[in-house]
DNA sequence: GACAAAAATTTAATAAGTTAAATAATTTCG
DNA sequence: CGAAATTATTTAACTTATTAAATTTTTGTC
């Protein structure tokens, strides 16, 4: 038996989920006056502090701090702008872009990681541990099907080839 | 016994998961020239469009549409001066405006609405509609999160109050 | 009925998103 | 080796987002 089903407006609810996340974790940004992307930088940039000091490829931020290339470039000029990076030419590869956090950049992240993980168990106690867990999965689930049948297959936020990966963390 | 909690950047992942999902049906809506906001708009004027050709008023678009009122403001002018909409004043009440779609702007939604829900049905049969189910379930219960505890209970995109919605439904 | 408070939009200034095209450095290959 | 194809990023032009302040109309109240 063929029962109708209520569709909900997928793309909505989901950003409207995220705007109820950033709810609580905005007012903290905006009080050490970074924006939503700013702080996507510079947590990918603490992510990745393993470097070596060489830095993070403009790149591998763009894919995972999820901000398009040319948007990136304006993001990373104000952020050099206010003293929270520093930008330099790859020297093994002169077409790539390095950046590195100050170490007043540095500070900021650490400090504010801390809260956001505060958040995150604030979520995981309000939600249940095991509803998350099921939310993680549905979510990969939707992600996966970006690259199923229908739709000219829109790569806006192309995954690093393996082979990119591999070469960028070797 | 307490096990150690992977967290999964929550505000990225769902926005990966509206990406895959407007991946879908964002090239059809390039093909007919509209952005993303101006096809949330168009399909709020579709859904209200048991008005009795009185218009929407731009309050109640934002808010449907998700979109915040200075941004609506350049975004309805550019949908006037391509022939989508009109705008009005509200003779009842003059500080609003009301918007009203062209028989353009009209036809363009109800050929668009098909193939949205094409692209939800093929959805539900990847997902399982039960999964789909349990997915909008839990994006609700974070949505209901934005007005809880912690944080300073931002209200970017208020809802209108339960006595506005009804006035305006009356 | 006038005046302060509230409500609905808009303006302004700056930041970020989107597409296509341009630059510049590196690879590939004839 | 050297020209063509590839890769990484930036520029350009336009649209949308964000925050605060300004406008305009309505409401509440004395």
């Amino acid at each position: 038996m063929v029962t109708t089903f209520l569709h909900r407006n997928l793309p909505r609810l989901l950003l409207q989920a995220r705007e109820a996340v950033m709810a609580h974790t905005r007012p903290g940004l905006r009080q050490h006056g970074l924006s939503d992307q700013q702080w996507r930088v510079l947590r990918v940039l603490g992510e990745n502090q393993d470097q070596g000091g060489r830095g993070v490829e403009t790149g591998r931020i763009a894919r995972e701090a999820f901000i398009l290339g040319p948007s990136l470039t304006g993001v990373l000029t104000r952020m050099e702008r206010d003293g929270l990076i520093e930008r330099a030419r790859d020297p093994g590869d002169q077409r790539r872009t390095v950046v590195l956090p100050t170490a007043h950049g540095l500070a900021l992240v650490q400090s504010l990681s801390d809260t956001v993980e505060a958040h995150y168990q604030w979520m995981e106690q309000q939600l249940g541990r095991t509803q998350l867990t099921q939310l993680y999965a549905l979510l990969d689930q939707v992600v996966a099907l970006e690259n199923s049948a229908p739709g000219p297959m829109a790569q806006r936020f192309p995954r690093a080839s393996a082979d990119a990966e591999t070469e960028i963390l070797t």
